[in-house]
DNA sequence: CGCGCCATATGCCTAAAGGCACAATGACGG
DNA sequence: CCGTCATTGTGCCTTTAGGCATATGGCGCG
């Protein structure tokens, strides 16, 4: 347990760097005890896309994008349910003729037994993963707890290094509504209100363009009276009454970078 | 030992926000039993500033300001050896006279028996001092040596917030409360909108900065009626009919630069 | 002197945002 | 199963912005 702390500051340190991923590993690695390590990013639209490894082959990694990751139950979670958190192998009530297929194919040929996942939201529809592997023993129950334990502080440091590098979210082509018709739209980075659900970030983005709510209501095929509710409901969150501090809000957090 | 993970994650999304020095001290004092909490930032060159407190009396911090800060130890060894780190008042080693007086004037006062100071980096000659402080009982030995293992940690999330604020020199000034109150208002440049005359220009900077038209019209001194006409008069001139397009237009001279 | 601009004021009305309460449904996790 | 959250909906009321018209006085300019 005492060798956590030099990680965990070093991975403090590292966020917004170059060496973000690295110690991130070293920190969700450092007692718990695994033979390699994997890192992918996934998305619900695209392929996988392979970030990093330590101790695994280039090989390997290459079958992997060629073929095996259409049998990766991980990435079929994620395509399916968007879930974030631990997600030890085992627990992946995933269909068993894929997952038979992963494991006898490519698990085996990497020489890998057993697998844990870190899912970490990545913007957009991408999370990272960041994989644990066993050669010869599975995870125990105790260190998945031990994992579960410490995932706030690993999306923590991840947000933070999304923040820090400045990301943006949401990129909108050019909108085509009455009144207000900018010719830029304001761009909503993935760390700014992170506290918002999907929708009230789509509300957000509208109001923001300049569009009133009956505007907005048409748009999204919901009533003027839903649209306000999603409006209390933001200002709740943002600890805000009106619409201009929402302005406001938004353009100190631009006026900041 | 389970419960450092929560607030761990919370200090980390914290950083560059108002809320860093709390979930700081949340942090520290998670699972190191006190009673309560000062927050100084030290100088070498200049008096201290008392930053923040938990569960202290405010009478005592005028006190300090006002002559006890004289005899504080803490302060003493900042100005004499700049060092950092965890700093437990029975190690002091410090002029004894002085210490006599900070014991027995301040300290006793306060109520407080021990006191163990964590010291970090604030930029220039400058240390940000969290104290934790007991009433009754000395801290243990094993709990100074719980927080020198864990101070790399909490030095690395206040370089963290010092590198995301932007400053040389960091300072905690009282946080705005929520509404329109901003921290840095729009200013809008001489070449933006020459057809705007001055008194125009002055309702405009009011309204950006999130004023509404009673609040403009008590500062100003007129009207509701007349901060309406002026409105009309803007928005005739911007060939614009809403304040959000006001908003949107101010945005795109803003992003276009 | 007349005109236009600016600043200030009044009155009335409409549209839109905001405030508040309540409700239903589905998904998710304990 | 229960609680929470997100999404959607309804209704009623109040506040505020916007729309429109009119008026007055001061100033500068042709």
């Amino acid at each position: 347990m005492a060798n956590i702390w030099a990680p965990l500051a070093r991975a403090i340190a590292a966020t917004g760097t170059d060496r973000h991923v690295d110690c991130l590993i070293d920190l969700i690695g450092a007692d718990i005890e695994h033979d390699l390590v994997t890192v992918t990013r996934y998305s619900a639209t695209q392929t996988p896309e392979f970030v990093k490894h330590r101790r695994f082959s280039d090989e390997m990694v290459r079958r992997y994008l060629d073929n095996y990751y259409v049998f990766d139950p991980f990435y079929a979670s994620w395509r399916r349910e968007r879930r974030l958190g631990i997600m030890p192998l085992k627990r992946l009530a995933d269909d068993e003729a894929k997952r038979g297929q992963y494991i006898a194919g490519f698990l085996a040929q990497s020489e890998i037994c057993d697998e844990v996942g870190i899912m970490l939201a990545d913007g957009g529809d991408w999370c990272l993963g960041i994989f644990l592997d066993r050669s010869t023993a599975s995870f125990k129950d105790s260190e998945i707890t031990l994992l579960d334990e410490r995932l706030p502080v690993f999306e923590a440091l991840h947000a933070l290094d999304i923040k820090a590098r400045g990301r943006d979210f949401f990129r909108t082509s050019a909108p085509t509504g009455p009144g207000a018709s900018p010719r830029q739209e304001p761009n909503i980075p993935a760390s700014l209100w992170p506290e918002l659900s999907l929708r009230e970030r789509e509300l957000v983005q509208l109001i923001l363009a300049g569009h009133p709510t009956a505007n907005i209501a048409d748009r999204l095929g919901i009533t003027v009276g839903t649209v306000k509710n999603h409006r209390r409901r933001i200002y709740e969150k943002l600890d805000i009454t009106t619409e201009r501090e929402l302005f406001l809000q938004f353009f100190q957090h631009r006026a900041d970078r």
